[in-house]
DNA sequence: CCTAGAGAGTTGTTGAACAATCCCACAAGA
DNA sequence: TCTTGTGGGATTGTTCAACAACTCTCTAGG
C-alpha cells in the first residue's frame, strides 16, 4: 500500500458506474428509458427483427437486453409470441404496494432511534423533500413523482441492504409503468406534504409512529392510484 | 362446455408444469439442480465452450440460461471473465436473513387472526412440519432441510403475493448455496421443533407474539449458520 | 356455429466466424 | 526486488445467416 487511503476511498464504487456494460445492457438502458417514459404503452409488442434492424445490434443481443428487462418486470415474455410492455392490472398494484408495506414497513420499524443520534444520515431524505417541493412551487409534476421516487428509495437504503435496494428498484420500475398515463399533478402532488411528515417522525426516532404513518400513506396512495386508473379507463 | 368441471380443475395448472419451457429454461432447470445440490462448488466456473458440448445446446442458448441463473442470484457473471457459481459472503448471508425478517415478519403479523378463523388455511404448513419430524426420525437430514424450507414458503404463500412468493424462492436459492458443505443435520435438526412452536402460535392468532418468535427463530438461524461456516473455513 | 387445416409471419435455436478482452508468463527497467 | 511493458493463448462478446418450431389468421367444409 504506497498511496493515501484517503484517494482510494470510494474509487472501486466510481468506476463500476462508468459505462463498463456490454452492448446488450445499454441496449436495455435505451429500452428501460422508452418504457418508463412513456413513449412505448404498456401491452405494446416489440419485435425482434425489426428493434434488432433499428438498433443495429443482432437479435441474439437483442434478446439478452429483453431478458433483462424481462426481471426487472418492464417486460414480458410470452414463449413463441414475443415480447410484450407489461400491463400492471389492479392485482398487480395491490401485489406492489403490498411489498412495498413489507419493506418499507420494515426498514422504518427497525431504524428506531438511529435517525435521531445521527442526524446526518437521513440528509438525502431531506435532499429529496426540498427537491419535490422546489418542482411542485414550480409545476413540475415529472418532477415531483422523480423526488418522490428517490425519497422512498433513499428511505430503503438507509438499511445498507443490497437485496432490498434492488427489490425496491424493481418495484419503482412497475410504478412507473403504472403512472403512465395518469395526470401527472393529480398523481405526485399530495405526497409532497407526507414526505415531509413522515420524514420528520423519523428524524425524531418515533420509530412506531412513522411506521403506522407510512403504513397509511401507503394505503391511501395506492388507493388514490387504483381510482385514477378506474377513472381514466372507461 | 361440454366436460365435467371435477375433470378441467387443476389442468392448466398441470399443464403449465409440464416440459412446456424453452431450451434454455430447461438447461436452466438442470444447473440449478447441480448448483443447490452441490454438484458445482460455489466459486467454480462454467465454460460455454465445454458446457455446450456436454449438454448439445448452443453457446447462445446456454447464455440464456445463464442469464436466468444469474438473476436468481446462483450465477454471478463477470464481462469477459465468464459465469461463475456464486460465492456468498457472510455480509451476504447477514443480507438474506435480513430480508427474510422483512417479508416472514410481516406476514406473520398481517395475519392476524385469519388462520384461527379458517384452521384449513394452515394445512401445507402443518404438512411440511409432519414431513421434518418424520425426516427427522429416520436420520434424512437433507430431507429435514427440504422440509424446512417448504415450511418458509408456505408460511410467506399465505399472503397471496406473486411477488413475495418469487422473492422467498430466490432467497431460498442463495441459502441452499450457503448450506453446501456444512453438517446437514447441524443445520437443520434444531428447527423442526420451532416450526412447530411456530405454526402453534400462528394458528392460534397470536400474531404478536408469533412474529417475536420468528423474529428470534430467525436471529437465530443465522448466529448457527454463521458459527457452522466459521468453523468450518480456518 | 363449430372444426380442421393451410399459409404467412414471428420466434427459437444452431453453428461458424471474428472482435474484444482477460490472464499468465516473461522480459526490461528502476 | 519491485514495478512496468509485451507478447501469445484462451475465453468471452457479438454478429450473421439459416432452418426449425410455433402462433395467428383466414378459409373451406361439416
Amino acid at each position: 500500500m504506497t498511496t493515501t487511503q484517503s484517494f482510494l476511498d470510494g474509487l472501486a464504487a466510481e468506476v463500476a458506474g462508468l459505462p463498463r456494460a456490454s452492448t446488450a445492457e445499454r441496449v436495455a438502458e435505451l429500452l428501460r428509458r422508452r418504457v418508463t417514459e412513456g413513449d412505448l404503452p404498456p401491452g405494446s409488442q416489440l419485435s425482434e427483427e425489426q428493434l434488432s434492424a433499428v438498433l443495429q445490434v443482432s437479435r441474439n443481443t437483442l434478446r439478452e437486453a429483453f431478458r433483462l428487462l424481462g426481471h426487472e418486470g418492464l417486460l414480458v415474455h410470452r414463449l413463441h409470441r414475443g415480447v410484450f410492455v407489461a400491463e400492471l392490472s389492479d392485482d398487480d398494484l395491490v401485489d406492489v404496494y403490498r411489498v412495498r408495506r413489507a419493506i418499507e414497513g420494515d426498514v422504518v420499524r427497525r431504524l428506531g432511534t438511529a435517525a435521531a443520534e445521527d442526524p446526518g444520515l437521513l440528509d438525502p431524505l431531506r435532499a429529496d423533500v426540498a427537491d419535490g417541493t422546489a418542482a411542485a412551487r414550480r409545476g413540475d409534476w415529472s418532477g415531483v413523482g422523480t423526488a418522490n421516487m428517490h425519497f422512498h428509495a433513499h428511505l430503503v437504503a438507509l438499511a445498507g441492504s443490497p437485496r432490498l435496494d434492488a427489490a425496491t428498484a424493481r418495484l419503482q420500475a412497475e410504478l412507473r409503468l403504472a403512472f403512465q398515463g395518469a395526470d401527472a399533478e393529480a398523481m405526485h402532488a399530495p405526497y409532497v406534504q407526507r414526505n415531509a411528515d413522515l420524514l420528520d417522525l423519523v428524524a425524531a426516532g418515533r420509530a412506531a409512529e412513522a411506521a403506522a404513518a407510512l403504513e397509511e400513506y401507503l394505503d391511501a396512495s395506492l388507493a388514490h392510484l387504483l381510482a385514477l386508473r378506474a377513472a381514466g379507463r372507461p
